[in-house]
DNA sequence: CTACTTGCAAATAATTTGCATGCGA
DNA sequence: TCGCATGCAAATTATTTGCAAGTAG
């Protein structure tokens, strides 16, 4: 269970478990696209009407030290979004219409390509992205394209 | 030349050749690095330190408009980078530690890949990311890492 | 009880916009 | 001259921080 186990690094790191830390990753435990901090705090205001943005970005930052969620690398709309880490490689589909963002399995960097780019550059990766951009099914035939 | 075929398209497309505009442009010109907004205004100011950092930011805009340079995908500082369009399709390797930006040909994604994942996801692909985070040979051994 | 947390308000930082003046074509 | 451009100041947006009061353990 994802959720217990956020809880127990919680605990071990000194944080305390609080309602509203506890629905934060609720959120994410419920859902498995890439959410801004607005839309966190959107979902969280339902059962905790009082919760700032403030303690939603906090625990944000929590949540990313202990591994719990990713931080994107990449930003469309001008804003950060950020994803439970599932523990598998991954990338994603971003649709530059609507914004909507669905994860994808396919990794096209092979470790031989790592190897010889770390030869030749002098480059220790630590991590690579991989994002296909585009329309999705819905948004084909809409004819307005969002600036981001 | 570059530079003139820019002036060019500045010209075509009703915009005006302003010495501010067309020193932003040499900035880029003159440097295939992916530049902020900031390090443009830093090195535009040196001839024409009255000009603002506002109309950096509008030229850029209009750069982009018409192609002449891109803006990246990603963000690690919290600000967007830009650079002139190559002609040639690239990538990058990006330092997490000095935040150094280098571009590098080698692409993973190949055709078949595209053609898969446009069919069995019913997306239609218009462009993709695809980054390199590490240490550059200078930074392997500094043991602070910045927080980007 | 005590340190971590929270909500509120204010501060930052990047980027954008309104407006009157300036200047290229 | 005329409309696009610029500089300045103020507005916006995402995110961060200071602080006093609240609460988990």
């Amino acid at each position: 269970m994802r959720e217990d186990y956020a809880i127990e690094r919680f605990r071990k790191n000194g944080y305390k478990i609080t309602p509203q830390r506890q629905e934060i990753l609720k959120v994410f435990v419920g859902n498995n696209l890439p959410l801004s901090a607005e839309e966190v705090h959107r979902k969280v205001v339902e059962r905790y009407p009082n919760i700032s943005l403030d303690t939603v970005y906090r625990n944000l930052s929590i949540l990313l030290e202990l591994g719990i969620i990713s931080k994107l690398d990449f930003i469309l709309e001008g804003k950060s979004r950020y994803e439970l880490n599932s523990g598998k490689h991954h990338h994603h589909l971003v649709c530059l219409k609507c914004g909507v963002t669905e994860a994808i399995d396919f990794c096209p960097f092979k470790s031989l390509d790592r190897e010889k780019i770390e030869e030749e550059k002098k480059f220790e990766i630590k991590k690579h992205s991989f994002e296909l951009f585009g329309h999705c099914e819905l948004c084909r035939e809409k004819p307005q394209e969002k600036s981001f």
